[in-house]
DNA sequence: AATGAATGAGTATTCATTCAT
DNA sequence: AATGAATGAATACTCATTCAT
């Protein structure tokens, strides 16, 4: 049990007063304002208790992020705009047909982040983008336009390949994307609240989908 | 003891004779509500701003119902009831083949719900559900579980034809319901506040969808 | 003792909970903030402060000014502007010499303004006109250029008959508006608080200052 | 023991031997403090620029001042002593006439004092004097009693030769006085933040109001 | 039934001051 | 002696809700 640790994010075993951990704090400030943002939603998460929950004073807080627009933004940075970075990587080297990264991809979006905590911002971001415009704004910039990029990528490959019909591929983007997304805001919404109502199985949901995707973009010759 | 559309709200049974105006007072606060609550949120909606518009004071809002929640709650119960099952009667008996007629669904469903502020309701469900579990489960049973028993009819006629292939039915139905709900969900958060973020046209947006999604359904022979 | 009362100015006797007098609010309110503004400052009054001392909530307070500077402005124009444009009047119309006037002018300006607490407003402009860059410019509007030419119609009445010398009209106005500035910038600020420190006696003061003034405004051959 | 000029601050006895760099501190911190304070005033001046201003921590002016208040203190203290007596040491020696002498002192006060850093001090005073007693006493003794003698000196010098008018000498001072404290006041507050506001030109202001004062001392005769 | 004046709890942000290192 | 991370009291302004009329 070594005393220096990199961070543990739980919410800080008590912080006997003045604890002066610089490296730590962002870490466990932007951990504790995901959980809130994602659970409350932006406006109704109160910066006090995103430093209470990360054992600091709210003074801390505003020490290291200078609002709460600039939190936001840096959970989104720290725990969104890493994972899409990550994913233009593994899709380039992907040794399989079109199809088979069609399914791929949204099964690793669901895994490395729909079935994640940080899914909880993209849920956010569509309930609450109309009231804070600049934020919406920089999680266009930052999130939805690399990730229809990536998308399209992947499209623009299968068409090249002749394993595609010719598609609006702009347009196309949206046939993978809306499953996905659909899933995360059912998933963030419904799910969890309503003992009678449907629940959705990810994994079953993510096939039926990619399947019915990737042979809707399929060339009938292929 | 017919159930009138009009939602008597519990506070006003008074069977006086012929105020006429006094029975017009719930209505005219729901309407202005819907609009207001579609446009900003549950939260960022004003009491004042609903009265405003409704053309009463701040008080008779509450005089009519006993507080915020209450009147969106209101809100939601007047505009949602009977959304699907009268509009979509008419698949029933649609002439063309299974792929037409998901096309004809989606744009149907466009234009009589998605492209109407009523559809701000969807979005809005989607958003605050989670704070209102009552509301998300009524939402279920109302509007949720008849459109997807539309949807998968839909689907089952083209399998029992063999113009589709087989497939998950019960989880097929969401390569139709998704397309739908995100384009309405960017609609009402998206839209409309980037100046650098992505329009979606949405008669472009639901043929490429309904022509993936078609495809994607079709049997390969066909 | 009659109920109804033209706004009693002193701190409200006893406001048994909600006592709804519309017509008397602004005029308390506005009272208990030229008390406050003048003893404290503009940045050091708490605008809760003023809303007690005038006996009503802090949010009464906002419901009648919109923010502090416009409570600040409203206090300038009741207690302040007013008092100019009355000047003008009465300036017209005076009967002897310009010397005589510049006496009278003097003199009246202590005993309407300077003499009373609206014009600690003044001081208070002077101290954190810097802080308070918009308060400034509307202080300049409305105080100090109509100030500055009810002075310069005095002299130039006096120039005009012969009676003052040619002098430098628009910096002249100063040597009528220093003496007095500074008796009331002393008033609020030296006097009072130090023991060994010199007292001005106010009606001594302007005698003296006027008389030079108007000495040094005269002809030589008159 | 010896009355350094620069103010050895309580807290820093230390006889150390040749620590010069830790003798330095306070005075770095007055001279930040004193722009800082005639530039924004006492309470808009947040402690932190102080010390970067002075190239240190936050923590180390506390450790020198133990408040803000005291620090203020000091700075006024540092600042105002000996400002008087040394400057015009040579009025007493002045060969032109009591006019020429009162040109010459109005102008080099400017130029000597007015024109300076030094002179918000002044400003300071007038506008914080209500809320540090003490200090207003202090600038009292030290600066505006010598102040007047002076210029007492000067109205009396030109009375016995004849060429002023018998006049209140005791209260005529101020005819000097409040032209240049007017002055700068007027500097310190309304210049350089209202764009509609008046600019005075100090020459040309200090002329006007030099020769009316002058005037208005002179004998009718003369 | 209707009003609208009044309330006061609620919240982001600042900054003098402290104190562990 | 010096640092700078941490604190928390302080403050303008908002808005759902109440209630006297």
């Amino acid at each position: 049990m070594p005393a220096t640790v990199t961070a543990s994010v739980e919410t800080a075993e008590r912080p006997e007063k003045r604890e002066r951990r610089k490296e730590a704090r962002p870490g466990e400030l932007l951990a504790a304002a995901l959980d809130l943002f994602v659970e409350k939603g932006f406006a109704a998460t109160r910066a006090e208790e995103v430093a209470q929950r990360a054992g600091v004073s709210k003074g801390t807080l505003f020490l290291y992020f200078p609002s709460k627009e600039e939190l936001f933004k840096a959970v989104v940075r720290e725990h969104i705009a890493g994972t899409i970075k990550d994913a233009f990587g593994e899709l380039q080297t992907f040794p399989g047909t079109s199809s088979e990264l069609v399914h791929f991809m949204m099964h690793q979006w669901w895994e490395r982040y729909g079935n994640t905590k940080a899914s909880g911002i993209s849920k956010l971001m569509m309930s609450e983008a109309g009231n804070f415009p600049e934020l919406a704004e920089f999680y266009q910039q930052e999130v939805i336009i690399p990730g229809h990029q990536l998308i399209q990528k992947v499209i623009e490959r299968g068409m090249a390949s002749g394993e595609f019909r010719k598609v609006d591929v702009e347009y196309a983007v949206f046939s993978v994307l809306a499953p996905i997304m659909f899933l995360i805001m059912w998933k963030h919404s419904m799910s969890g609240c309503c003992p009678s109502g449907e629940k959705i199985e990810p994994l079953r949901y993510l096939s039926v989908q990619a399947d019915i995707v990737a042979h809707g973009l399929r060339n009938i010759t292929s």
